[in-house]
DNA sequence: TCGATCCTGTAG
DNA sequence: CTACAGGATCGA
């Protein structure tokens, strides 16, 4: 179930994999993976090389050598992987790339929210406009990140989550970084204080850099699934549980139907 | 800005 | 059995 973290570590993964490898054939599982395409759609890419596999916030792109991308988004529980034989593929795979060398590029997802359409390069340019800054890159500074939180009056949580805000934070990681920040979750937005912008932004990026180092260590190794198990959550899913800084028990609320979980010590409004 | 929805799997 | 799941979109 990938963040922006996995994303990353997948995308890694399958570069090192796949970059340079011929399609041999695709086949659709299930059709409602490649809505609005049809499955028959993908037989012009029979042939084609991948030429690059990159992604922008949690959308994947794989740029293949007829001038076409396949654009896949993970959602909740998808994931990419190359396996040595299309014959070992899991039953949740939704649809797979043999390769001419015979290996096999799995999209699996059991819960099959995820997506795998074939676009342009303008639809690629069109995805991307839509979507904010990257929050690990230079680009996202304290100043933009008050910037991007005047104004907004929904509560600071879902708001990180809003990927035309900033791109690629997830529900997990949105907690975790208020939670070091020490932020109630509830605050407006734009009622951040000004003394807070900073410890937001460093708490943001602290996270998900460490995050994605515990992902490449747990994706090093081939067909891992996707968790982040090594990443050290404080709050996240501990319920009942001592707050790290201050032993008070941790909660959880509903925002936006989405769980979050903080310390009611430590992030007071 | 909220709730429902797309799906399946797993935990309680 | 019910509740919940790390995402995103749609309509009310």
């Amino acid at each position: 179930m990938p963040e922006l973290p996995e994303v990353d570590a997948v995308v890694r993964r399958l570069r090192e994999a796949a970059a340079n490898s011929t399609i041999h054939s695709i086949k659709v599982e299930r059709p409602g993976t490649v809505l609005p395409h049809q499955p028959t759609d993908f037989k012009p890419l029979h042939g084609a090389t991948i030429l690059d596999v990159r992604r922008r916030a949690k959308h994947i792109f794989i740029h293949l050598s007829t001038n076409q991308h396949l654009h896949i988004h993970l959602r909740m529980t998808g994931n990419l992987y190359v396996l040595p034989d299309y014959r070992l593929r899991p039953h949740t795979t939704r649809l797979w790339c043999r390769l001419t060398d015979n290996r096999v590029l799995i999209f699996d997802d059991s819960r099959a929210l995820g997506k795998v359409h074939l676009v342009s390069s303008d639809d690629i340019q069109r995805i991307e406009s839509e979507l904010g800054p990257e929050p690990l890159e230079s680009a996202f500074t304290p100043a933009l990140l008050k910037t991007i939180l005047a104004n907004v009056k929904s509560p600071i949580k879902p708001a990180l989550l809003d990927q035309t805000r900033i791109a690629g934070i997830g529900n997990i990681y949105a907690s975790e970084a208020l939670w070091h920040a020490r932020i109630h979750p509830a605050t407006p937005a734009k009622d951040i204080r000004a003394s807070k912008i900073k410890p937001l932004h460093a708490a943001i990026q602290k996270v998900l850099t460490e995050a994605t180092a515990s992902a490449y260590r747990e994706y090093s190794q081939p067909g891992t699934q996707i968790a982040s198990e090594e990443f050290g959550v404080a709050a996240y899913g501990r319920t009942g549980e001592p707050c790290p800084r201050c032993n008070t028990p941790i909660e959880r609320i509903v925002q936006a139907a989405r769980s979050t979980f903080f310390c009611p010590r430590c992030q007071q409004l």
